[in-house]
DNA sequence: CGTTTTCTGCTACCCAGGTAGCAGAAAACG
DNA sequence: CGTTTTCTGCTACCTGGGTAGCAGAAAACG
C-alpha cells in the first residue's frame, strides 16, 4: 500500500483499534501496513474465498462479513462468526496453517487489507507484544464458539433468539438499537441461531405482540429490555 | 514437587508432550515442574473447580475429564471438551482471565499438576518458543468446537453419533477400537453429541442389527467401517 | 457372598420446530 | 416509472428426537 496518503492513514488507525495490531508503536506499524494490500466486495457477494486464507491473512478495514458452515445435503447454513472492522480472517488457518473450509458473505460494502500469512506469522515471533491482545482475543473466540455449541444444544430456539438479541444490545444505552446484527434479515438471523426463518419470524411477531420489540424490514429494536430478560428465565416453567 | 524422583521425571516426560510445554529443554522444564503441585481425583467424581481456574492452571498427567455445560432448568448436559494427559485446563480462564463456568468430571482416576496461573503467564512471556506449539493447539480447540456447533445445528443424532465415532477410530488399525471415547456409557456418548440415552441407544442398536458395530457394556468396537461411512452420505437422501 | 448400584434395551407417547408454500409490501433496479 | 427482486407474515402439515418409565443384566460394593 501507498504509505502516507489520507486513506492509508485511515487504515492505520483501524490496525491500532485490532485485537492483533494493538499494542504496536505507530512507525512499526506504518511498516507493516506497506506490506498490505486492499481489496474490496460489494454487499451480498461472496466475500474472501476461505482457500486463500492459507496465503493470505485479511483484516476488515469496514463493513461486516459474516463466516459461515455449510451442510451441502440440504443447504442449511450455521453462521459460526460474524466479522467486523478491526477483527481477523482466518484466525484458525493463522494457528495451525490448515485449511479451513468456509463460506464468507460480506454483509455491507466490504473493506479489506491482506498481508501473506507467513509474513504475519514472523511478526507474531518478532513482536511478543502482539500477544497481549492476541491471546485474550482468542480467548474471545474459544468462548464465543463454545458459547454458540452449548446454546444450540441446551437451549430452545426462543431461548437462543433472545441470547442473540441480548448479546448485541447495550443496557445502559436508551435507543436499544442492535449493534453488529443490526439490519439483518430474518433469514440471516435465523443462521446465527441455527434455525430458519419461519421460526424467528414466529417469534418476533409474538414479542412484537407483546410490546417487547419494534421491527421495520430487516430493523429491530428493543422496547421492553426487562420483559425480554424475564422471557428466558420465567419461559418455559417445567417441573413445580 | 520434589525434584529427581521416579515420579518427577515421569511429569517430566508427560510435560514434554503437552502442546504447552514441548519445545523446551529439559534443565528449563525441569525448574518449572519444581514450581508445580500434584493433585489426584477419583473416577466419577466432581474434578477441577472452574472457580479455581483463576488461579491455576492445570496440565493432566493420567486419566480423562470431561468438560460440560450445564442447562440448570433441565439438567441436561453437553461436553465441550473432553481432555487426556497433555492437556491443560483451562485453557480459556489462561488466555482472557476472566471465569469459565464449567463443570468438570473425572473420567478414569485422574492425575494431575497444577502451577499459579500468573506463573505459566510468565512462562509464555520468557519462552516464547512456547508458541509453536501453544499457538497450533488453539488451533485445534477452535476448530473442535466449531465442529461441534456446525454438528448440532447441521446434522441429525444419527450423524452427529457417526462423527464421533469417526474422530475417535484410526482408519489403520484392524482393530478399530476407540480412542479417548473407550469405555463411555450411552449417557456420556450422548453429551458428547448433544442428544440423549434412548437416542444415542437407539442408533447403536440399529448398527449392531446391520453387522456395523459390535458392543458389549461400554465398550465399543467398529466392525464394519465401510458401512459406517455409507451410512452418514447415503442416509437420508432428499430431494432426488 | 448377597445386596446395591449402574448400565442397557425397549416401549409408548408427544411436541418443538422444521418443511412447503403463497401473497402482499417494500425496496432496488434499469 | 414500471418491473423485478427481496423481504415479511402467515398457514397447514409432519416428523425427529425428546420425555418417561420399567425390567433385566452386569458390575461394584461391603
Amino acid at each position: 500500500m501507498q504509505p502516507y496518503s489520507p486513506f492509508f492513514t485511515a487504515c492505520l488507525q483501524r490496525l491500532q483499534q485490532s485485537p492483533l495490531f494493538a499494542n504496536l508503536d505507530r512507525e512499526t506499524l506504518r511498516q507493516m501496513l506497506a506490506e498490505f494490500h486492499f481489496e474490496t466486495w460489494n454487499r451480498k457477494a461472496p466475500a474472501i474465498d476461505s482457500r486463500q486464507s492459507r496465503k493470505r491473512f485479511y483484516v476488515i478495514i469496514s463493513g461486516r462479513m459474516r463466516v459461515n458452515r455449510i451442510n451441502p445435503e440440504t443447504g442449511r447454513e450455521l453462521t459460526v462468526a460474524l466479522l467486523g472492522p478491526g477483527d481477523g480472517f482466518d484466525i484458525i488457518s493463522l494457528l495451525d496453517n490448515h485449511e479451513h473450509k468456509v463460506f464468507t458473505t460480506a454483509l455491507d460494502d466490504l473493506e479489506t487489507i491482506h498481508a501473506s500469512i507467513e509474513t504475519v506469522r514472523a511478526w507474531m515471533l518478532e513482536h511478543p507484544e502482539l500477544n497481549r491482545t492476541f491471546l485474550p482475543y482468542l480467548g474471545e473466540q474459544l468462548r464465543s464458539l463454545e458459547e454458540l455449541a452449548t446454546d444450540l444444544s441446551l437451549y430452545d430456539t426462543l431461548t437462543r433468539l433472545v441470547h442473540l438479541i441480548l448479546r448485541h444490545t447495550h443496557p445502559e444505552q436508551q435507543t436499544r438499537e442492535l449493534e453488529l446484527i443490526h439490519d439483518l434479515s430474518h433469514e440471516e438471523l435465523a443462521g446465527m441461531i441455527g434455525s430458519v426463518r419461519a421460526v424467528v419470524n414466529r417469534h418476533l411477531q409474538n414479542f412484537k405482540k407483546e410490546g417487547i420489540v419494534e421491527t421495520h424490514r430487516k430493523h429491530l429494536v428493543v422496547k421492553n429490555l426487562h420483559a425480554l430478560l424475564h422471557k428466558i428465565d420465567q419461559h418455559p416453567k417445567l417441573k413445580p
